[in-house]
DNA sequence: GCTTGACCCGGAGTGCGCTCCAACTCGTAG
DNA sequence: CTACGAGTTGGAGCGCACTCCGGGTCAAGC
């Protein structure tokens, strides 16, 4: 799998990959024969991964640290469950947040609807 | 009411306050005899809907559009009320998104505690 | 009368997360 | 044989949303 089919195939640009790379949030790929990336299915799901921590806003200094973890081993994982533990508890703050916008939303939407001139 | 009394009560800081009326998201304030400025009690409720706005990752471009619509006069209502609308959706997007992420940190948090090291 | 602290202004600087660029190398299709 | 498209590199540039800075003014307290 080539930079171009893991660009399609997640969304991400492959200037996007090559930077993900560059910073270490992907491990170096192989290469083909004449030195071009060359992607192992596997990497599709760890991007995937990724995508969902960056929909969380999940900064790249923290996914990064994630991913450092992840290569150092399988005996990392209980560091790793606590930065994820750590970064769910925010997503939660954000959820609610979010949600008291919305309600503000709705109810100022309502307003405009009722005509109230405020 | 001073800038520094208006920062303390919104939370923004006193620098984001004078760049939000640099842009224009904030109407220029009267000023005090020494041509200090010098805050009404509706700005803070102004401020505090800015904020919300904010809070559901409005882009200030857009609650700049917002914020001249209603420097413009109750006559914009309309256009206003459509604004909050669309925005409104893209929040419920995020919202969503936001729960499908959430959703998979617990999975994966779930996979750790498990001890299934994949 | 002098220091302190809050405020003023215009403009430069910052951190994030990409995104684009020039100049180059390959492999394949016509 | 040549044109094309997809890939390579290092480094520069960008948009957003602030944030900080230097040099100044002013009113109040000691």
């Amino acid at each position: 799998m080539k930079i171009g089919d893991l660009a399609a195939q997640s969304g991400l640009s492959p200037d996007t990959i090559r930077y993900y790379e560059r910073i270490g949030l992907m491990p170096p790929p192989g290469r083909d024969g004449s030195g071009r990336r060359d992607y192992g299915d596997d990497t599709l799901r760890w991007v995937a991964f990724l995508e969902k921590l960056r929909d969380t806003d999940m900064p790249v200094r923290e996914r990064l640290v994630y991913a450092r973890l992840r290569a150092k081993g399988p005996e990392t994982a209980p560091e790793r469950a606590a930065l994820l533990r750590s970064h769910r508890e925010r997503v939660r703050e954000r959820l609610a947040a979010l949600q008291a916008g919305l309600e503000v939303l709705d109810s100022k939407i309502e307003g405009y609807e009722r005509g109230d001139i405020r």
